[in-house]
RNA sequence: CGCGGGGUGGAGCAGUUCGGAAGCUCGUCGGGCUCAUAACCCGAAGGCCGCAGGUUCAAAUCCUGCCCCCGCAA
């Protein structure tokens, strides 16, 4: 199969190595321009760029897709099919429509259930046990297309949103493989979504703050779910601190107010919540590293009944 | 030149303003107490204070250059 990958993230990357190993000709990967990232403002290309480079693929990276130098070069490339995953853009009814095969998406959830950018993390901080990877033919529509194949990926207790999104990227690269088998053999039948829909919009930093009067157990679900970006975070005596684990309890501390700090040991502290305590057992200082509470108390020494502020 | 914090025994920190014997809370090892312990008591080991130069009688501390880690922003 002449297939033109498109796709940015690392989610993206075991996918394309995947489609190489099985022996598939990927004649170019299309990913989202360089851009100034990290603290000295250096360009840094997208994974899949430095992916494909390594791999001698040639890379495109169009402002816009639905420019027209772009559609001339896919029409000269004529691909069989096109496979996106996570590519970042939305895709025109002409690009759709230009391979024989039209164009397949990986999408890292059970659709319809968490259309749109970020499912991973959604699945999580929604506190579901069970997500899963869609194969796709493209639509007009968003993540909307009828689906090929699917594959359930369980959600473990404890899971961040890091450690799924292996998971799910792994099974996305699997299945996609199977999916072009199964396209050229005519094996693929196209299901229409049914069923109830939802949206997993895109994740800002804004979301990781810590409402303090929330349930500690949707608290802790945040937590994983923003493990590791955006990162769930609260404020303690003027700095701010992020908080990467964390595990609800029984309230034993009634005369405390949301966002007080209780229970202070040796090896952890807890914090008062709108709906029982959230034990912390790692966090890390802005300009520190993470560290582990004990290691934290070691040096931050904590008194109990200290406000995390807003 | 985007803004900022930091690199001190195994861990987390103080000390740097106002140069002058390496400290705190733990951990580790040995011993003691105890039915027992994450508790308590006694003792010990373990540091070229990120690297390289400079100033000085004397530098963790002042000056210069470099490396590395991290928060914000993007």
């Amino acid at each position: 199969m002449k297939i033109v990958y498109m796709g940015t993230p690392d989610f993206a990357v075991g996918p394309l190595e995947a489609l190489l190993k099985a022996g598939h000709e990927v004649i170019a990967a299309v990913t989202q321009p360089d851009k100034p990232k990290g603290r000295g403002k250096a360009v840094q290309m997208p994974p899949v760029k430095e992916t494909a480079l390594a791999c001698g693929i040639p890379v495109w990276q169009p402002v816009r897709v639905k420019e027209p130098e772009f559609i001339s070069l896919l029409q000269e490339a004529d691909p069989d099919v096109i496979v996106v995953a996570a590519f970042g853009q939305l895709l025109s009814a002409e690009i759709l429509s230009l391979p024989r095969y039209g164009c397949l998406n990986i999408h890292a959830s059970l659709l319809p259930r968490y259309r749109g950018a970020a499912p991973i993390q959604w699945a999580v901080i929604n506190g579901d046990r069970k997500t899963g990877v869609t194969i796709m033919q493209m639509d007009e529509g968003l993540d909307t297309g009828d689906m090929l194949l699917k594959e359930e990926v369980e959600i473990a207790s404890g899971e961040t949103a890091g450690t799924l999104f292996d998971k799910v990227s792994a099974a996305g690269s699997s299945l996609i493989v199977k999916a072009l088998d199964a396209l050229e053999k005519g094996e693929l039948v196209p299901q229409p979504q049914e069923g109830e829909s939802c949206y997993a919009p895109m994740l800002d930093k804004t979301m990781g703050k810590i409402d303090w009067n929330r349930p500690a157990q949707e608290t802790e679900r945040l937590i994983r779910g923003l493990n590791p970006w955006p990162s769930a975070y609260s404020r303690l005596q003027g700095k701010m601190v992020k908080i990467w684990q964390a595990v609800p309890e029984e309230d034993s501390c009634p005369q405390m107010k949301p966002g007080q700090i209780c229970r202070v040991t040796k090896h952890d502290f807890s914090v008062k919540t709108g709906s029982g305590l959230l034990r912390i057992t790692s966090l890390q200082p802005e300009g520190k590293k993470r560290m582990d509470a004990d290691a934290f108390l070691r040096g931050y020494p904590l008194t109990e009944g200290l406000y995390f502020e807003d």
